[in-house]
DNA sequence: CTTTTGTGTCATACA
DNA sequence: TATGTATGACACAAA
């Protein structure tokens, strides 16, 4: 953590935050290397420590240690983690009272989006300082991740729902920060304009440059985890994306998640201008001290000027052909995809995006629909012959192993409505060839538009096959396809399995049954690790993954199976997965629950012990102190009697007479004779019970 | 080798 | 009716 003076500490008058990222490189690591620094005005009387919440989630932080009075002082705002502090954040609301009372100006933090601060004038600490950081680059993107940083939204505040940093950047209108503070901010603190708080990010060295020169080392870790990135993204299934498309604009970045975002602190400087305090301006002569010459020093950008080289910065990371870009499409087969978000994330609406992203089928395509074209053709004919084709092209697919696929599918009752008996001969072939030349006929012109996540999500990552694509295509937008859609097309097919083979591995299937069992000795390494519907599902070329089938809800289910042509083998295939793995998932919750109920059996049964033993030590106490008071009374007893004398003045006799307590209070001597039965008999039955007891 | 444990799956009832 | 959930029962693999 490099911290400098900064540039307004010898003026301002309100609480001024910086936030100072310690940048390795050009990577970010926020929960290691974010530090906030809160400048404290002189003579600022505060605890010793500070709490500030970022919202209600969020972890918060504590200011410490105690700033110097008498100037300008410096308080860290630690890390809970750091500090091995409970990092359960005590309710928003306590602690913006907390602030409130301490009379200090805060600013409410809900998110902090990465940014570079860069100083224009390296090493000179009075100068100004521009922000040249983009903000978090979107996760498709994934060059924030790399580079210009990440953001988070935070999770309690159910994320920020709008494009991260890169909308106000999009905007294009860095002229015009917003005015009014974003909702966010308003929400997580309420007060962010009444309080006028300045907020400043400045950085006293200029590590853009040296970021820059470290560009180069640190790609590579970059794109490691840039992949990884892109791995999470590409794990989710496309339903989920498709509901959800502006986290494409975000890193999801575990850890730390009390963050600004850019475009908090841009309203928040926009705001400035309305604190009369402080008379700070952006980009404009008010700001006080060495930022106005270093603002408006040829050689210094000023906050628009900032924020427009941001964006600017920000997009031709974006839309370079950078290397970090250049991935192996054998290992990445999401790539083209990945990369047609990170091209369109920043520059169109997330509709645009998804209608681009999904092209395989997760989402309606009703303009596509409207745009039927010379595949029309395709349509009138027989379904079959797709299915044919289909499972044509399975069975010459490399790595089909039909001994494999029997084996997956071992039950006697092949009720699967696969044309197993369907003549794959060279007509059907011909008639999968000549579709194929009509589909190579349709436009190739947005391959890249072709989602490719959902291929890889499927099992074994599979392509669809031409066929397939051509079936689909024909409900579709003709733009569907792109050229490597058809990269299979391209294939020598030479069908080297003959009919009479394909017939007797199609009738080999069979429907998973109660018997089922997978001779895993066929089965190569790799295919071990499946799950059996993984197995079945890579068996059958399911261009689905066993997870999205699962897991998607009803109506995408649905239209996906619709949208996709299946052959009727692959829905029952499809549906059983989906039912296995709903099963699957509630026998898991099911003997959880169970697991809960015998824990829950087993705490009562140690509770009513303990408090069985509890009673029964109370009980013994009990008698022991029944002992006691008898033991007593019957020495009051006999003391009495001691002093007992009758008329003549002789001692009674304790066996002839007894006491006999009247309801007023007053005593008498009874003799035993005249103690009533009914007397005698509660006094022979408490005697028995207590010898019983003992 | 047997037993235990965890897991997947199926059948069934129910919502 | 379709779908999802809950649960008992069974099979199987691994410890």
């Amino acid at each position: 953590m490099k911290y400098l003076k900064p540039w307004w500490s010898d003026g301002g008058s309100l609480l001024h935050l910086t936030i100072l990222l310690s940048l390795a490189g050009l990577r970010l690591d926020l929960d290691l290397d974010l530090d906030l620094y809160l400048l404290l005005p002189p003579r600022t009387l505060l605890g010793d420590e500070l709490l500030l919440s970022g919202g209600p989630t969020s972890p918060a932080y504590a200011l410490s240690p105690f700033p110097a009075s008498g100037g300008w002082g410096r308080a860290e705002l630690l890390h809970p983690k750091g500090r091995e502090r409970d990092p359960v954040a005590p309710p928003e609301g306590q602690l913006l009272r907390e602030v409130r009372a301490l009379g200090v100006p805060f600013i409410p933090c809900t998110r902090v989006d990465a940014w570079l601060v860069h100083s224009v004038a390296a090493g000179d600490a009075d100068g100004a300082h521009a922000l040249l950081g983009a903000a978090a680059a979107s996760s498709a993107g994934g060059v924030g991740a790399g580079v210009n940083g990440v953001s988070q939204a935070a999770p309690g505040s159910g994320g920020n729902p709008r494009a991260a940093p890169s909308s106000p950047l999009a905007a294009g209108d860095e002229e015009k920060a917003p005015a009014e503070p974003t909702s966010q901010v308003s929400d997580a603190g309420g007060h962010a304009s009444e309080e006028n708080e300045v907020l400043r990010a400045v950085d006293h060295r200029s590590q853009h440059e040296e970021n820059e020169q470290r560009a180069s080392t640190q790609r590579e870790k970059s794109l490691q985890q840039k992949n990884e990135d892109e791995n999470k993204v590409a794990d989710k299934p496309a339903w989920e994306a498709e509901k959800t498309s502006e986290p494409r604009n975000e890193i999801h970045r575990n850890g730390t998640d009390t963050f600004f975002s850019l475009e908090d602190l841009f309203q928040l400087l926009s705001s400035q201008p309305e604190n009369p305090l402080e008379g700070i301006s952006l980009g404009d002569s008010a700001l006080p001290g060495s930022i106005n010459d270093g603002m408006n020093s040829p050689t210094h950008a000023n906050y628009s000027q900032a924020v427009s080289h941001d964006v600017n910065l920000h997009e031709a990371m974006l839309l370079c052909p950078d290397n970090t870009f250049r991935r192996d499409p054998v290992t990445r087969t999401s790539q083209p995809q990945e990369l047609f978000l990170q091209l369109n994330s920043p520059l169109t609406n997330p509709e645009q995006t998804l209608s681009g992203t999904n092209l395989t089928g997760f989402l309606p395509f009703d303009n596509q629909m409207r745009d039927l074209t010379n595949q029309d053709l395709l349509y009138d004919l027989d379904v079959n012959i797709f299915d044919e084709i289909n499972l044509m092209s399975l069975a010459t697919e490399e790595g089909f192993d039909p001994m494999e696929v029997s084996q997956l599918f071992e039950e006697p009752d092949s009720d699967s409505g696969l044309s197993l008996n369907s003549s794959h001969n060279s007509t059907s072939v011909t008639k999968s060839n000549s579709l194929r030349s009509v589909c190579e006929g349709a436009s190739r012109s947005s391959s890249e538009s072709l989602s490719h996540r959902d291929l890889e999500g499927a099992v074994g990552g599979y392509y669809p096959e031409p066929t397939k694509l051509c079936h689909m295509n024909h409900r579709s937008d003709s733009h569907f396809h792109g050229d490597f859609a058809f990269q299979p097309v391209l294939h020598n097919h030479t069908y080297h399995l003959q009919p009479s083979a394909l017939e007797s591995t199609y009738e080999s299937f069979s429907w998973p049954g109660k018997s089922q069992k997978i001779r895993r000795g066929y089965l190569n390494d790799t295919d071990r690790n499946l799950s059996r519907d993984e197995q079945r599902a890579k068996a059958l070329h399911i261009p689905f993954s066993v997870d999205e089938i699962v897991q998607m809800p009803v109506d995408s289910f649905n239209s996906m199976l619709s949208r996709y042509y299946l052959t009727d083998f692959q829905v029952s295939l499809i549906r059983d997965i989906r039912r296995r793995g709903k099963n699957k998932v509630a026998a898991q919750n099911c003997r959880r629950r169970k697991l809960d109920v015998i824990l829950n059996l087993e705490d009562d049964v140690c509770n009513l012990q303990a408090k069985k033993e509890t009673l029964k030590r109370e009980r013994s106490q009990c008698h022991k102190a029944i002992n006691i008071m008898k033991q007593k009374l019957h020495d009051l007893y006999h003391d009495v009697f001691s002093r007992l004398r009758d008329d003549e003045g002789r001692p009674v006799n304790p066996n002839q007479y007894a006491l006999q307590c009247s309801r007023d209070g007053s005593v008498l001597i009874v003799p035993k004779e005249l103690v009533t039965p009914g007397q005698k008999k509660e006094n022979q039955k408490g005697k028995r019970k207590s010898e019983r007891r003992n």
